[in-house]
RNA sequence: GCGCCGGUGGCGGAAUUGGCAGACGCGCAGGGUUUAGGACCCUGUGUCCAUUAGGAUGUGUGGGUUCAAGUCCCACCCGGCGCACCA
C-alpha cells in the first residue's frame, strides 16, 4: 500500500502518517473516551461540562436535584450511580444489535435496513444487554443545525437530517382505566380526529391495561380468535417477536387485536378501543399512538381493516379523492379549532393540553444512543476498572495507555442467536483482574473487558494528523489553531466515500463537538469542505449461466461480447476479484507509467461521479504527455528545443486564457476540464511552425505539474532550473491578455443561428447591427422580409425577428 | 412510498447569469511517414436529406414561458444511491 501510493507520486507526508492502532496513538484516544466519561450535557447552557461540576452542584445545592431523595442522604454508592447516569460516555442495558456471526455488538448505523450486519451482511438480532453507550442524541440538535454552515453535499446533508430525524409535536397522556398512557404525535391539531389507540406489541402498560374478558358486542375480527383478551395478546405478542424486521418490511397488511380496554381521549373525553398492532413501533416515540384516520394513510388503512370509525379533522380540497388527507387545509370537527389551518392549530392544541395538563410540546429523534463497546480483540481497550460495588472507574490519565494484552487466541467466537457476547478479552486471564491504587491504597480491580468500535481511532486522526508525534497531549493548542482554524474553521477539504455519511462522519462531528465544549478544540466542526468522491468502475462479464469470467479476456464483437467463443453479457461494477474485473494500478504503472496513469484518472470525468474504467482509453493520457514532451525535447538526442523568441500575441492570450480556466478548475476540482483546457493549449504549440517559446513552455510545464509530477520535474529541470518545480509560484494570468482583440458573434434570425461575423471586441451595438446587415446571408433572408425586433447584445450575439 | 443525485454522439464526457450544443479524449474512416509496426503525423466524424452549395433536425418523454431553453416552470418516464409502517 505504501510503496503503491509512493510509486503514484502523492506525495504523503510519512513523518506525519498516523496509524490509530499504535500504542502512542490509542494512548490518546483512551484520554479522549475519558474526557467523554468525565462529561454530562448541560441542557441549560447546551454544552457538554465537567462531571465535576455536576456533583458540586448537587452536593453544594446550587443545582437542583430532580429525585425521590435528597442528594446527602444518599450512600457513596448511589451517589455515583446517579452521577454516572449523566455521564456523556455511560453504561446500559438497553435492546443492542447482537450479531452472533461477528460474535459482537453493533451500533445502529451499522445494521443495514434490511436488518443486517453492513459488514459481511450477517443477520442481526435484537436483545436487551449491558453495554457502553455514547450520549450523541445530546447533541442532536447541533448536530443538525451546524449542517448549515458545511459545505458539503446535499446528498450527505440529507442522509444525515433523515438519521438524525427530528419530529416535532406533542406528547399526550390518555387514560386507560386507572392506568395513563403517554402518546407521541407530530400532529396534535387533530386530536379530535383520534378514533382509536394502538401500542407496540412489546409496550410494557399491555399487562395493566389489557382486559379479563371482551365487551359485549366485540367483533369477532378484533379477537385474533380467542376467548379472552389476555391470550389474543399473548399469541399476537408471540407471533410479532417470530418476524423479523424484513418481514415486517414486506408485509406491510395491517394486522391487530383488541385489548378490550377503552382509552379517553382527553379533548372530548370520547372513548376509544385500544388495539396492539405491529405497525406501531416501540422504539420510536413512546411505542404508543393515538390513531387518526381522517389524517394518517397507516391509521387509515388499520381502520379499514378492523371497521373502526373514520372522522376527518382537516378539511381536504373539493378535488380530493384519495383517503386519508395529510396535506393543509383548515380544521372541521375540532370545537375550538375550526378554521384554523395546521400550523396555528397545532400551536392552539398545544397551548390547550399544557394548560390543562394533559400533554406537553415535545420533539423526538431517530437518533439512539451510540452503542460503543464490541466484543472484539482488535480495538482500543477501554480505560476503565470495576470495584467491588461494580461500577466502572476511570484509570487516570498518567496511568495511560491501557494496553492490549498478547493474546494467542484472539478471534471472535462465531456463535448463535441465543448465546451471550464473550470478549476475546476475557480469555487474557492475567489481565482480567489489576492490582491500582486509586487513591486509597492498592486494591484489586476487575478491567472493562470490551473494546472500542473501529470508529474511535478515525473519530479524531485528522487531528493527531496535525501533531503526530506529541507526548504530553492529544494536539497541541498552537498546532490545533493554526491548522484548523481559518476562516472556514475545520479541515479545508476532506475527500472521502459517501459510505461514512452516518458513520464515520457523524460520529467524528459528535466527538468534535465535545472536544470543543470541553476546550480541547476550537472549531464547531471538523470538516468544513466535503467532497465525496465516485468509484472507478469497470465492466464485469457474466457467461449464461451467470458466473462471472475473467474481463481482460472478453473480446468485442459488433457490439457483443465473447469469452473463449460464448456469448456474455455485459454490466458495471466495483473492480474486485468478485466480478474478477479488478485493473490494479501496478498494471497500469507497469504499461503506461505512473504520470500516465494519473492524468487518465483525473481527466475521465467529474470527481464525483462514478466513472467506468476503460484501458482502451488510457492511450489518450499517454500521447498527451508524448506529445507535450516532443515539444519541448528532440526526440532524438534528447536536448531542450525551446527557444527564447517572445511568443506571438494569439498564443500569449490563449496561454493567460488557459492559466486562468486551469486555475479555477483546479480550485473546483474539475481536473477533467482543466486537462482538457492544458490539451487545447498544448494542441496550439503543436501546430506552431517554430520552437516553443520559453515563456509558454514554462507555463505549460507548470500547469501540469501537480498533475503529472515526474514528467513536469524532468522538464522544469531540462528547463535549466535547479529547484524543485513544487518550490516555483504557481502561474497566474494576466488581466490583460484574457480578452481577445477580435471576437466572433453569431447572429440568429428567429433565434436559429444563420451566421457568424468577426468584430473588433469593443464593437458597439449600432455597428453590430450595421455589420450584421451587410452579412451577405442574412441581408439575403432579410430582404422582403420586416424586422420586428431586433435583439443585439454586445460581444454575445445578434438576433433579427422576421 | 419519501428524499437526494443523474439521463447530452458508437463510448467517457464539455457547455458562467438562459445566448454558437457536442469542448477535450477514446473509437472509427480516409490519407501521409516508415523495411515494417503504431503508443507517429494530417484530415474528417451527432443524425437525416443533398453530387456540391446548402437545408432540416437534434440534449429521456409531453406540454409551457421566452426573441432565444441542455439550462427556467408544470406533468411524466427511466437509472443509481439512501431511508422506509418514524406516528
Amino acid at each position: 500500500m505504501r510503496g503503491q501510493l509512493r510509486r503514484l507520486g502523492l506525495g504523503h507526508d510519512q513523518r506525519r502518517s498516523v496509524s490509530t492502532t499504535d500504542i502512542d496513538f490509542y494512548k490518546w484516544t483512551q484520554w479522549i473516551f475519558l474526557q467523554l466519561f468525565n462529561s454530562w450535557y448541560d441542557t441549560d447552557t447546551d454544552k457538554a461540562r465537567p462531571i465535576s461540576e455536576l456533583e458540586n452542584g448537587f452536593a453544594s445545592g446550587e443545582r437542583k436535584f430532580l429525585h425521590e431523595r435528597e442528594w446527602n442522604s444518599l450512600n457513596r454508592s448511589e451517589k455515583r450511580e446517579i452521577i454516572n447516569s449523566y455521564r456523556l460516555a455511560y453504561l446500559a442495558e438497553a435492546p443492542v444489535n447482537w450479531c452472533p456471526a461477528l460474535g459482537t455488538v453493533l451500533a445502529n448505523e451499522e445494521v443495514t435496513a434490511e436488518g443486517r450486519s453492513e459488514r459481511g451482511n450477517h443477520p442481526v438480532y435484537r436483545r436487551p444487554l449491558k453495554q457502553w453507550m455514547m450520549r450523541i442524541t445530546s447533541y442532536a440538535d447541533r448536530l443538525l443545525e451546524d449542517l448549515e454552515i458545511l459545505d458539503w453535499s446535499d446528498a450527505i446533508k440529507t442522509m444525515q437530517i433523515n438519521w438524525i430525524g427530528k419530529s416535532e409535536g406533542a406528547e399526550i397522556q390518555f387514560h386507560i382505566g386507572e392506568s395513563q398512557i403517554e402518546v407521541f404525535t407530530t400532529r396534535p391539531d387533530t386530536l379530535f380526529g383520534a378514533t382509536y389507540m394502538v401500542l407496540a406489541p412489546e409496550h410494557p402498560l399491555l399487562r395493566e391495561i389489557v382486559a379479563d374478558d371482551w365487551p359485549a358486542d366485540t367483533p369477532e375480527h378484533w379477537k385474533n380468535g380467542s376467548r379472552k383478551p389476555r391470550e389474543a395478546i399473548k399469541a399476537y405478542q408471540e407471533s410479532a417477536a417470530q418476524k423479523t424486521d424484513l418481514d415486517r418490511q414486506e408485509n406491510k397488511d395491517k394486522t391487530g387485536v383488541f385489548t378490550g380496554a377503552y382509552a379517553e381521549v382527553p379533548v372530548n373525553k370520547k372513548q376509544i378501543p385500544v388495539f396492539v398492532s405491529d405497525y406501531v413501533l416501540m422504539a420510536y416515540g413512546t411505542g404508543a399512538i393515538m390513531a387518526v384516520p381522517g389524517q394518517d394513510e397507516r391509521d387509515w388503512e388499520f381502520a379499514e381493516t378492523f371497521n373502526l370509525e373514520i372522522l376527518r379533522t382537516v378539511q381536504p380540497p373539493d378535488t380530493w379523492e384519495g383517503d386519508a388527507f395529510t396535506g393543509d387545509g383548515p380544521a372541521i370537527n375540532s370545537d375550538f379549532l375550526n378554521g384554523l389551518k395546521v400550523q396555528e392549530a397545532k400551536a392552539r392544541m398545544i397551548e390547550w393540553l399544557e394548560d390543562t395538563r394533559n400533554g406537553t410540546r415535545n420533539t423526538t429523534y431517530k437518533l439512539r444512543d451510540w452503542l460503543f463497546s464490541r466484543q472484539r480483540y482488535w480495538g482500543e481497550p477501554f480505560p476503565i476498572v470495576y470495584d467491588e460495588d461494580q461500577l466502572p472507574i476511570a484509570i487516570p490519565e498518567d496511568l495511560l495507555p491501557v494496553e492490549l494484552p498478547d493474546l494467542m487466541d484472539w478471534a471472535p467466537r462465531s456463535l448463535d442467536e441465543n448465546s451471550d457476547p464473550e470478549p476475546p478479552l476475557g480469555r487474557a486471564s492475567e489481565w482480567v483482574t489489576v492490582d491500582l491504587d486509586l487513591g486509597d491504597g492498592i486494591r484489586q480491580y476487575r478491567r472493562e473487558l470490551n473494546t472500542m468500535p473501529q470508529w474511535a481511532g478515525s473519530c479524531w486522526y485528522y487531528l493527531r494528523y496535525l501533531d503526530p508525534s506529541n507526548n504530553d497531549e492529544f494536539i497541541s493548542t498552537e498546532i490545533e489553531a493554526y491548522w484548523m482554524g481559518g476562516e472556514t474553521g475545520g479541515v479545508d477539504l476532506y475527500v472521502g466515500g459517501v459510505e461514512h455519511a452516518v458513520l464515520h462522519l457523524l460520529y467524528s462531528r459528535f466527538w468534535h463537538k465535545v472536544l470543543f465544549d470541553l476546550g480541547h478544540v476550537s472549531t464547531r466542526e471538523p470538516f468544513h469542505r466535503l467532497y465525496n468522491q465516485g468509484y472507478i468502475q469497470a465492466a464485469a462479464y457474466q457467461d449464461p449461466r451467470g458466473i462471472y469470467v475473467d474481463a481482460v479476456e472478453v473480446i468485442e464483437e459488433n457490439g457483443d461480447f465473447f469469452h473463449n467463443g460464448e456469448l456474455v453479457t455485459r454490466s458495471f461494477g466495483k473492480m474486485g476479484k468478485s466480478l474478477r474485473n479488478s485493473v490494479t494500478p501496478d498494471e497500469m504503472y507497469d504499461k503506461f507509467g505512473a504520470d500516465t496513469l494519473r492524468l487518465y484518472e483525473m481527466f475521465m470525468g467529474p470527481l464525483d461521479q462514478d466513472r467506468p474504467w476503460e484501458t482502451q482509453s488510457v492511450v489518450g493520457s499517454q500521447r498527451l504527455l508524448q506529445r507535450v514532451w516532443r515539444n519541448l525535447i528532440d526526440e532524438e538526442t534528447g536536448d531542450l528545443i525551446v527557444s527564447e523568441e517572445e511568443p506571438p500575441s494569439r498564443l500569449k492570450r490563449i496561454l493567460h486564457q488557459t492559466i486562468q480556466s486551469v486555475r479555477d478548475d483546479m480550485e473546483n476540482l474539475r481536473f477533467n476540464t482543466a486537462i482538457a483546457r492544458i490539451t487545447e493549449l498544448n494542441n496550439e504549440i503543436t501546430k506552431l511552425d517554430s520552437h516553443t517559446p520559453r515563456d509558454i513552455a514554462e507555463v505549460l510545464v507548470h500547469l501540469l505539474s501537480p498533475l503529472v509530477p515526474h514528467i513536469a520535474e524532468e522538464l522544469w529541470e531540462k528547463l535549466g532550473h535547479k529547484n524543485s518545480i513544487v518550490y516555483s509560484q504557481f502561474p497566474t494570468a494576466e488581466p490583460s491578455f484574457l480578452v481577445d482583440e477580435l471576437v466572433e458573434i453569431p447572429i440568429q434570425i428567429n433565434g436559429k443561428l444563420k451566421s457568424r461575423i468577426v468584430v473588433a471586441n469593443d464593437c458597439s451595438s449600432t455597428e453590430l447591427k450595421e455589420i450584421a446587415l451587410l452579412d451577405p446571408k442574412i441581408s439575403s433572408i432579410l430582404s422582403g422580409n420586416q424586422i420586428k425586433k431586433e435583439i443585439i447584445i454586445e460581444g454575445k450575439l445578434v438576433n433579427f425577428v422576421i
